[in-house]
This record gives C-alpha cells, sequence and structure tokens, in this order.
RNA sequence: GGUCUGUUGGCUCAGUUGGCAGAGCACAUCGUUCACAUCGAUGGGGUCACUGGUUCAAGUCCAGUACAGACCACCA
C-alpha cells in the first residue's frame, strides 16, 4: 500500500468496477419499500458547478446509505434540455458563422441543436460521474426523449381538456432580448435609480398631474385612476383629460389600488404595458393600446415614435412633453425593475396572445399535501415560503417564443379559426372538418417538463412496472433556490397526474459560496471548478468538505482549507488502514482466522465480535478454519463472550464507543443531518480510533504475547471494517480502495451491509478509558512543563485506591506507550511515594513522577494552588446546586446523582491536592 | 411593505428534545522511535449581539432592540 493518499491513482478505475458491476441498478424485491431519488436534471449547457457537487453528494450519499441497509434503492440521473440556455447558446454559436433562425429555418435549427446535444449535452453527465455519483445510468433520461416528450403531450392535452390550460391575450413579461414571455417566477427584480417624470394631462377646465418611471408608456394611456376617496379629484370621475401628444381622450376612473399619499395621487393606466393598469383597467373597461414591438421597439400606434428603440422615444417624449410645458418635474426615483433571469436585460410587461395554465385548483390540493404532512420540507421553515408562493400564485404563462422545447400540440384551424388540442397530429379541424391546419409555433416552459420529472422518468403515461414500483419517489434533494420553479411544480404535477405526491422528502440545502461568503458566479470569477478541485484534492475530499459541518437549508462555504481539511483526513484514514492491514497479515499466525468468522455464505465476512470467541477455539484446536469463499462457515454463538471478557480496557473502549457511533450516525443520516453525521464519524476515526485505538494496540501487535495479538488484530480490522462502511456513504472511493484490501474481500463496498452494533458493550470499560485517558494526558502535560526530554523515560508511580489500582496495573504498558513511563508502579500507601517528586491529581489517581532535579518547588506549588483552586470551584458549585431546593424537587435523579459523585471525587482530589502540598511546603 | 434566517474563541462554523461552552483552521511551545509532518504532544484564547421574561437551571424557550443577509410584494 502507498504511503500517501493519491486519490487520482485509484478513484476512475473504482468507479469503473461500480458501474461494471452492476451495483447501481436497484435489486427490486416485491413488497420491499423501495427508496428513489430523481435527480434534479442538469442543463445539458451545463458545467459542473460547486452547486451540482453539492447536491450530487447529498444525493449520493443518501442513495449509498440506503442501498447498504437493504433497501431498493434507485437513483435516477439525467438532463433537462433547457429551453431558452440551450437557444441562446445554439443562437450564439450561429451567430458567429452568420446565421440566423430565419435563415436556417425551424428544421435546420433544430437539427443544429440536436447535434449540438449529441456532442455537448453528455459532458455535465460524466463529470457527475467523476463526483462518484452511483446513479442507475441504464435509466438515464432526458426532458426532450421520447417518453418524456410524450408525457409532456400528454399532460398538455389533458389539463387542456380539463379547462385548466386556457389561451389568452393577457398581460405577461416579455424579454425583448430572447424574444419570448416569461413566466412570473423567470422574472427576477433588481432595485435600479432612476426618475420619476410629473406630467401634466390637460382636461377641460383643470389638470391633472400623473408621475411615471416609463414616459414612453404613455402613448399607451387609456385612461386615469384616482382613489374613490380622494376629495381632490371625486369632481373629475367619469370625466376625461387629453393624452398630451397623442391628443387622445382618455377617462378618469376611481379606484381603491390606488394610494392617495403617492405622488400626486393620480396615476396614469397603460393597461397593455403595466400589469397593475392591466387589472385596473379590466374592471373599468379602459381600452388596451399596445404601442410596443415584440423587439422593444416603438409600433405603429405610437405615431410618430413608430419604429424607434424605447430608450430614445423616451427622450424625445420627454423633450417634447417640456417643450409644450406639460413635464412638471423629473426627480431622481429608485424602484424595481424586472429583469430576464436568462439574459439579465429588462421585461417588458406588454399583452400577447399565450397559453396559460389555471393555477387555483392545482394549487389547492398542492397546499394541502404540505399542510397535511404528507410532503414534508426539511428544515421545515421552507414549507412556509412554498405556501406564500403557492397561496398568491397567479396563472402560469407556459408558451415560449423559442424553437428548442416541446411544441405546443395546437393545430390553428385557417377556416373557422377553431383550436385544435391534440395528443396526435389531426387530419383535420375537429370543428368544421377542414384540412388547413397550422400548429403553434410555440413550446412550452422548460419547467413544464420538468415538473413531470419524477412520473415521466418513470414511464408515465405507459403504465411501466418502473412507475409502479419506484412512484412516488422518496426523497427530493435541492437548493432553496428552485423551489418556486421545480419543486411546487412538481408536487401540483404529481397530484394532478399520479393522485399522489411526487415524493415525501424534499431536502433542502444552501447556496454554496466561496471562501468570502460571496456568491459563486462566473462573471464574478470566483467560481470554483470542481473538476479541478477533483484533481487536486480527490473526489473524496471535495464531497466531504462540502458536507461536513453543513447545516441542511443554509449556506455554506467552500475553502482550500476546507478541501484541505477533508483530504487530510483522507490521508490520515489511508494510513490507519495501512497500519491495521500491515499488522493484519504478517504470518502464519491469522488473521483470516479473526476476520472470517461470520455471516452469511457469499457475503463478506462480517466479522462479528463472535469472531474472537471463534478465535479462542481455533487456538485451543490448533487448525486454521480459514474459509475458502462461498463455503458454510459455522453458525456463531455469540452468547458467550468470553473473549470479549478476555480483551484490554481499551479494546473493550473502542468496540463501545464504536456502537455508540453506529448507532449516532445511523440516526443522523435517517433525520437528514449528514454534517452532523460526518462531523462525528471524523471524530470517532481520527481522536479515538487513530489516537487512542491504534496506538494502544502497539504493544500487543509487537509483543510476543499470541493471544494478545490476534484479539488486537481482531479489534482493529472489525473497527476500521465498520469505519469503512460508514464513511462510504461520504467518501465512498477510498473506503472502497481500502475495503478491497482486506482480508477476504468477497464483495465490493458498495454492496455490503451498512454496520450494525454489535451485542457487546462494557459502560465500565468507558469509565476506566476515561480515567486512563486523563492520566496520560496529565503525565504529558507534566512532562512538558518540566522539559523532560522528550525520549527521556521516567518512572510512574500512581496512587490508587482500591478500584482503580486494579485498572491501573492492568494497562502498564498503556502509560509506557503513551506517557514516557519507563516503569508503572501502582502504588496504595503515600509511605510509598519516592522524594523529590513532581506530583498531580486526577480523577482516578495521584501521579507521582520522580524527576529529582527537575523538582521546581515553587512551579509545583504554583500548580498545586491552581488546582485546587479549580477543585473547590467545582465542590462550591455542585454544593450550591444541591443546596437548591427548586433543583432537588425538579431536576431528574440522574442529574442530581451526578452532582454528588462530582463532590465525592473532587473531594477525594482535594485532599490529594492539600496532602502534596503540604508535602511539597515540608520540603 | 411582508416573511424568513443569522449574530458563539483571531477566521469559518457545530452545538440533535433547556442540565458546567465544542471542532477545524490560525497562534505558541515541544517532537524526525517502525500508520501518517497531508503527522503527533501540550497550551493560550469566548460575560454565546443587547435588554427583559419563563424556569431549580437559558447559547438553547418567549418578547423586544440593534446589526447583517435572503426571499417575496402591484406605490405609478
Amino acid at each position: 500500500m502507498e504511503k500517501n493518499y493519491s486519490p487520482q491513482e485509484f478513484e476512475s478505475e473504482i468507479y469503473q468496477a461500480w458501474e461494471e458491476s452492476g451495483s447501481f441498478a436497484p435489486k427490486i424485491e416485491e413488497g420491499k419499500k423501495p427508496f428513489t431519488i430523481v435527480i434534479p436534471p442538469p442543463n445539458i449547457t451545463g458545467q459542473l458547478h460547486v452547486g451540482h457537487a453539492m447536491d450530487t453528494s447529498i444525493q449520493d450519499c443518501l442513495t449509498r446509505y440506503h442501498r447498504m441497509i437493504g433497501d431498493p434503492t434507485l437513483w435516477l440521473p439525467g438532463t433537462d434540455h433547457a429551453s431558452i440556455a440551450t437557444e441562446v447558446k445554439i443562437l450564439d454559436a450561429m451567430r458567429a458563422e452568420g446565421l440566423t433562425k430565419e435563415t436556417l429555418g425551424r428544421e435546420g435549427f433544430l437539427e443544429r441543436a440536436w447535434d449540438w446535444k449529441n456532442q455537448y449535452g453528455g459532458a455535465i453527465v460524466r463529470q457527475l460521474r467523476r463526483l462518484g455519483g452511483s446513479c442507475d445510468w441504464s435509466r438515464e433520461r432526458f426532458t426532450m426523449d421520447e417518453g418524456c416528450s410524450s408525457a409532456v403531450r400528454e399532460v398538455f392535452v389533458s389539463l387542456y381538456e380539463k379547462g385548466l390550460i386556457y389561451r389568452a391575450n393577457r398581460i405577461i413579461n416579455w424579454c425583448p432580448e430572447c424574444k419570448t414571455a416569461l413566466s412570473d417566477a423567470e422574472v427576477e427584480y433588481e432595485e435600479q435609480a432612476s426618475s420619476l417624470w410629473h406630467i401634466r394631462y390637460p382636461g377641460d377646465g383643470f389638470d391633472i398631474t400623473v408621475a411615471t418611471t416609463r414616459p414612453e408608456t404613455m402613448l399607451g394611456d387609456t385612461g386615469i385612476a384616482v382613489h374613490p376617496e380622494d376629495s381632490r379629484y371625486a369632481a373629475y370621475v367619469g370625466k376625461s383629460v387629453t393624452l398630451p401628444i397623442m391628443n387622445r381622450r382618455i377617462p378618469i376612473v376611481a379606484d381603491s389600488y390606488v394610494e392617495k399619499e403617492f405622488g400626486s395621487g393620480a396615476v396614469k393606466m397603460t393597461p397593455a404595458h403595466d400589469p397593475n393598469d392591466y387589472e385596473i383597467a379590466q374592471r373599468h373597461n379602459l381600452a388596451i393600446i399596445r404601442v410596443m414591438n415584440d423587439d422593444g421597439t416603438m409600433n405603429e400606434r405610437a405615431g410618430e415614435f413608430a419604429g424607434l428603440p424605447a430608450p430614445l422615444a423616451r427622450k424625445l417624449i420627454v423633450a417634447k412633453l417640456e417643450e409644450q410645458g406639460l413635464l412638471v418635474k423629473v426627480e431622481p426615483y429608485t424602484h424595481n425593475v424586472g429583469l430576464c433571469y436568462r439574459c439579465h436585460h429588462t421585461v417588458e410587461p406588454l399583452t400577447s396572445d399565450q397559453w396559460f395554465v389555471k393555477m387555483e385548483p392545482l394549487a389547492k390540493p398542492a397546499i394541502e399535501a404540505v399542510r397535511s404532512g404528507s410532503i414534508e420540507f426539511v428544515p421545515e421553515r421552507y414549507s412556509s415560503t412554498y405556501f406564500h408562493w403557492m397561496e398568491n400564485i397567479r396563472d402560469w404563462c407556459i408558451s415560449r417564443q423559442l424553437w428548442w422545447g416541446h411544441r405546443i400540440p395546437a393545430w390553428f384551424c385557417r377556416d373557422c379559426g377553431h383550436i385544435n388540442v391534440s395528443r396526435t397530429t389531426p387530419e383535420s379541424c375537429e370543428k368544421c372538418g377542414g384540412v388547413h391546419l397550422r400548429q403553434d409555433e410555440d413550446v412550452m416552459d422548460t419547467w413544464f417538463s420538468s415538473a413531470l420529472w419524477p412520473f415521466s422518468t418513470l414511464g408515465w403515461p405507459e403504465k411501466t412496472s418502473d412507475l409502479a414500483y419506484f412512484y412516488p419517489t422518496s426523497v427530493l434533494v435541492t437548493s432553496y433556490d428552485i423551489i418556486f420553479f421545480w419543486v411546487a411544480r412538481m408536487i401540483f404535477s404529481g397530484i394532478e397526474q399520479m393522485g399522489e405526491p411526487p415524493f415525501h422528502t424534499v431536502l433542502i440545502h444552501g447556496l454554496v459560496r466561496d471562501a468570502n461568503g460571496k456568491k459563486m458566479s462566473k462573471s464574478a470569477g470566483n467560481g470554483i471548478d470542481p473538476i479541478e478541485v477533483i484533481e487536486t484534492y480527490g473526489a473524496d475530499a471535495l464531497r466531504l468538505s462540502l458536507i461536513m459541518g453543513l447545516s441542511p437549508g443554509t449556506d455554506t462555504r467552500l475553502s482550500t482549507e476546507k478541501l484541505e481539511a477533508a483530504r487530510n483526513f483522507a490521508n490520515k484514514l489511508w494510513n490507519a488502514a495501512r497500519f491495521v492491514l500491515s499488522n493484519a497479515d504478517d504470518g502464519v499466525d491469522t488473521a483470516g482466522d479473526v476476520l472470517n468468522t461470520a455471516g452469511e455464505p457469499g457475503a463478506r465476512p462480517y466479522m462479528g465480535l463472535s469472531a474472537l470467541d471463534r478465535a479462542e477455539n481455533v487456538k485451543s484446536v490448533g487448525a486454521s478454519p480459514r474459509l475458502a469463499r462461498g463455503s458454510q462457515p459455522s453458525p456463531v454463538t455469540p452468547q458467550t463472550p468470553t473473549a470479549f471478557q478476555a480483551l484490554q480496557i481499551h479494546e473493550k473502549w473502542i468496540l463501545t464507543r464504536l456502537n455508540r457511533t453506529i448507532e449516532d450516525v445511523s440516526r443522523l443520516i435517517e433525520q437528514y443531518d449528514l454534517g452532523l453525521a460526518a462531523t462525528t464519524l471524523y471524530e470517532f476515526v481520527w481522536n479515538q480510533f487513530c489516537d487512542w485505538s491504534i496506538e494502544l494496540a502497539k504493544p500487543a501487535l509487537f509483543g510476543d504475547d499470541a493471544q494478545a495479538k490476534r484479539n488486537a488484530r481482531a479489534v482493529l480490522l472489525y473497527v476500521l471494517d465498520a469505519i469503512l462502511k460508514m464513511l462510504h456513504p461520504f467518501i465512498p472511493f477510498i473506503t472502497e480502495k481500502i475495503y478491497g484490501m482486506l482480508p477476504d474481500s468477497a464483495d465490493m463496498l458498495i454492496n455490503a451491509e451498512w454496520a450494525k452494533p454489535s451485542p457487546y458493550a462494557d459502560n465500565s470499560a468507558e469509565e476506566a478509558m476515561d480515567g486512563i485517558i486523563e492520566i496520560v494526558r496529565t503525565v504529558r502535560s507534566l512532562r512538558l512543563e518540566r522539559k523532560v526530554q522528550a525520549g527521556k523515560k521516567t518512572r510512574l508511580y500512581l496512587l490508587a485506591n482500591e478500584k482503580w489500582s486494579g485498572i491501573l496495573a492492568e494497562s502498564t504498558q498503556v502509560f509506557q506507550r503513551l506517557a514516557g513511563a519507563s516503569d508503572v508502579i501502582v502504588i496504595k500507601d503515600r509511605a510509598d511515594i519516592p522524594e523529590p517528586s513532581v506530583k498531580a491529581v486526577t480523577s482516578a489517581a495521584e501521579i507521582i513522577l520522580p524527576l529529582g532535579e527537575l523538582v521546581d518547588f515553587a512551579a509545583e506549588k504554583a500548580r498545586i494552588n491552581k488546582a485546587i483552586d479549580s477543585a473547590k470551584g467545582e465542590i462550591e458549585r455542585a454544593q450550591r446546586k444541591l443546596a437548591n431546593d427548586g433543583f432537588i424537587a425538579k431536576a431528574p435523579a440522574s442529574l442530581i446523582e451526578d452532582e454528588r459523585k462530582k463532590i465525592e471525587t473532587q473531594t477525594g482530589v482535594l485532599q490529594a491536592l492539600e496532602q502534596q502540598l503540604g508535602e511539597v511546603e515540608s520540603m
């Protein structure tokens, strides 16, 4: 085994082995509840960014865990056609060649787009593999593949038939750059500095001044609105004014939407270019006059300004108003401007013929599903975000004036104007029988197909066995920024089409930010390329650094420090394994014996602790029971843990701690708290297994006692085995690599059974180890403080009571190994303390280091006094608590007992310290 | 304007049903003996933003204040 951890050398071959073994595909077992995740399909235009890495790490972690606990597990991958994003990208490429959509035509364009998809669309999927994603690639889907497309068509038609999809001329968000309609969710708002122009509209014998941020839209004004209770204007309601420049008479109406306090209290109405004005216009039957073209220029209804770009028209209009003395004033003003979420150009609200989904009937059950708990958000607070959006939702504009996407299955009849909506291309008009049909040019919002993803990918509308078995899926993992775009729409679509919600849990994570907390983006140049990170630190390090310390739903930062910490942990694990393995297989005697103990035939030998008992038997029989692979192991009877009883304290201790770690980690993963689960494992592996178990195993491993050696190996291998299993969901590559090097590896770790607590635990071993660790630490500290040469061994006297002296005598090797002790002398009588010496007190024993000339009496005194103060403080605090009647009456008994115990031990410590102080002073 | 989140050692963050404040990084001192210098040992460092309340007990629960951030929203 190489000395240093170099992930570059094995990650890709491990992945290949997984993939070739078919381990990613679920083993379907009827009657067993599957665990299913559908991937949030990345855009085919996309390059993998750290957000995907986060998403993938979490999903893969859950997937691997569930696979290991025995659930039939499916993680279904795929990609999204990303209508606008892809079309823009392709148009850019075409522009470079001097081509346009018009010159290429629809067919030519689509051909090009598919070529592009086939060429580049797989890139991101390959990158997911680099991360270790254990997706079932045999079920990979694409939102525009045949099945998904027929799902889209089916949903469109059935919603249309139910009256939940309709076509109408209404005000929508229009991006003049992308030249398409957008849904409300696709508009982002940004504060921009602008001006507020106050314009006077003359009436008969009166004037009304209105304020606007978009003077050019006045050309389309069709009214003035005032508040019904505004006395300033009450007399004018019902009358009219003359629209400047256009010289059109427009009525004054009263509507409570108007704020009396804002501006002049009168609002110009431009229903064709403002959503609010549009609604008011509906209420008052105002005319709707559109003055802008789709490309953002003024149209023929704009009179002399026709053909001009809006910004230029604005300038000219303002100038003209000023000339006519109608411009009252201009003041600086900051307001929210809507921007296209793809190209960030200003969105123009305008009226247009579009297709809409009627939201209210769909939203209702979708809200109920979350309210009733059928769907749970983790963390829970995101459900309120969801409710707020769903409860205020407006109809969803789903048509897009693009070519790349699912074409709307509607055909207009030239003869009678009827709209034929159909699953298949109609031959003739269903109403008049005419044959001159023209299909709607538009495609659907990308998110329309994404909304069907949890069932379209499983085969719907066909009744496939996958659909029956895997729907509803289990957990949906995504970041909070697409709850509206995607999660909400999947929920109502799943309920509407399938009759039940598409998943029971929505696990929300945050955004990945850079080391300074800034959002990563290409334009800011602070994006971290996950592939580069993988090449430098390894995929495992990337995954672990993203998950460790992560709290559900909150943003996280990625930095080189974190990556290094994760990489270092992997290196630590690597070397720990290297040590264990190099000592597991060095001779005739055994590793196989102890290892090869247990479980089911054919399964990877799971080294149950009963192994130790077997090892004992083996020894007495004197034969090696190493089993041929697949042969039947003898039944194991764990009822007689004599071998366990014979283990050293630290061995019992680590096994007991391991049990607790297994329980904690399993529970945390079930609760989706992967960050804490990873941290728990990190701590266990480094601070307990490596720092203590491995160090303490050395005397036995390098010693002469064959049974002790055998035991040490068995315990280390057993714990390592469990560690690898528990770490596998987090860092799959290195754990798989090491697992493959364990003696008798029969199968890959990816297929192994999750770690289970052993029946053996010994809480008294924990207490004993706590005492031992405290002594070791105190001795180390004393030696450093007294500047004892690092390599120099000194005698160690331990003055202990009956209970501890036995434990400590058993552990002399521990102190020799870790506390620089040449000899360990456990004494029971103060008279046996040598002088002069450096002394300290722990709860388990008094420590005496006969350091001769190194003893500094002043320093001794100071340290002992400090310890006395601290012991006194502890006692006092505990006494105060026990003196409190409320505490005695209401606190749990165990807590009260703890306080009593504390007083007891601390009193002992205090007495010993005072004794030591007296001894120092008398010298 | 509404909703939500955060404020804990120099930095980045944990802290799971209230029960004596933790980690990683950084810092200081020591250390090349056979897993690991991508390492080991030891140590310094926090009135848990502020104010009040509930409780025997509050970083943890409640109310308010300040600051920071996110999302939503139709004041032209």
